[in-house]
DNA sequence: TTGACATTACCGAACGATCGGTCTACGTTG
DNA sequence: CAACGTAGACCGATCGTTCGGTAATGTCAA
């Protein structure tokens, strides 16, 4: 076995996040991998379904034990939760220079079963980060205003990015995301 | 000739924006515009890449000479300019039903002529609503920031609605949106 | 330690379907 | 008739998927 599960899925999800569900086939996954499209099959019986569902379960998990889990550190202050929190998302995004997962993955049919899935991560990552607001002193709507608000921005920051080919705007828009939500 | 060019393009920018330009097959392409396949390469001679060019470059005179024309108008206040072009989006996207034509086309493989055009739609609206801005009392550098910001909240709100499967938060964020960019 | 037997991991080849695209002929309209 | 818009039939390529088979990798009784 030369490459592990984790590994495979850590490809796939770069694969499916640059070309997005549909434009990424087959062909280009088993270059990727290295692995032959039939040896894919041992791998995801469920085919490229399977596929898609194990990187979004993947992403999933890893938002809520990585880049959520400072917000509920209480050694921590706010901000330096929501620093924290920047700081991973500045990892997962390569500071801009890879695109959003959830947009890629979620553009064509909508009502599939990958769409609840990026929806349920997009709930979850609002929830944890109002709920770190409110922490903070803000109150409960005000806190998921702002929580949302700050997701729609890096959302919108990772598509500029990509249409500009350019990352300083969303590395920029990151930096400044402690203060501006904490910012009374 | 039971369709005009016009209408053909319009057909088509809804079939790219919802299914993405590699998720938008020819055989989807002629079911919604009611044509055979072979009768659109009459139209388009260059396939599906001059369809999507189509497109864009309609999307483009859309935007420039719809959405922007009132940033220009010296007949409206600054606050009714932006109102102006708010209710332009609200009419294109449809209050968020419809996603992103930007988004869409620009996943997949960077550097296509597509990317291109994309980058010059965005980068038109950057400069014109920045220019608008400067007209109401804001020094460049800040005009250009909250120009920017506003393009990518916008962005980012056709992503949530998307992906949520609800347009609610992007009517709100373009119903705020003059009061925001104006705010001193 | 060895041989026999599963199990696991992998891949070449091919499947039917669909992809984007072309060719040619038919009907309409001037 | 000539020009134009249309479409049925078809092309090679690629799509996602399946199948048969082959190396490795245990597993375990003899």
């Amino acid at each position: 076995m030369a490459l592990s599960e984790e590994q495979i899925v850590a490809i796939l999800t770069d694969v499916f996040r640059t070309h997005g569900y549909q434009g990424a086939s087959l062909q280009i996954i088993a270059k990727a991998t290295g692995l032959a499209r039939a040896s894919l099959y041992h791998r995801f019986p469920g085919g490229k379904a399977e596929m898609a569902e194990a990187v979004m379960k993947r992403a999933q998990a890893w938002l809520e034990m990585e880049a959520l889990a400072p917000l509920r550190d209480e050694a921590l202050s706010p901000r330096d939760r929501l620093r924290a929190m920047a700081k991973h998302l500045d990892a997962f995004y390569e500071s801009g220079r890879k695109s959003c997962l959830l947009d890629a993955m979620s553009i064509g049919e909508p009502g599939s079963s990958l769409c609840r899935l990026t929806r349920g991560a997009l709930d979850l990552w609002t929830r944890e980060l109002a709920s770190a607001l409110t922490a903070a002193g803000f109150g409960p709507a005000e806190a998921r205003d702002r929580a949302e608000r700050a997701i729609t921005l890096i959302q919108g920051a990772l598509v500029m990015a990509r249409v500009r080919e350019n990352p300083a705007p969303f590395r920029q828009i990151l930096a400044e995301l402690p203060e501006q939500l904490l910012r009374t």
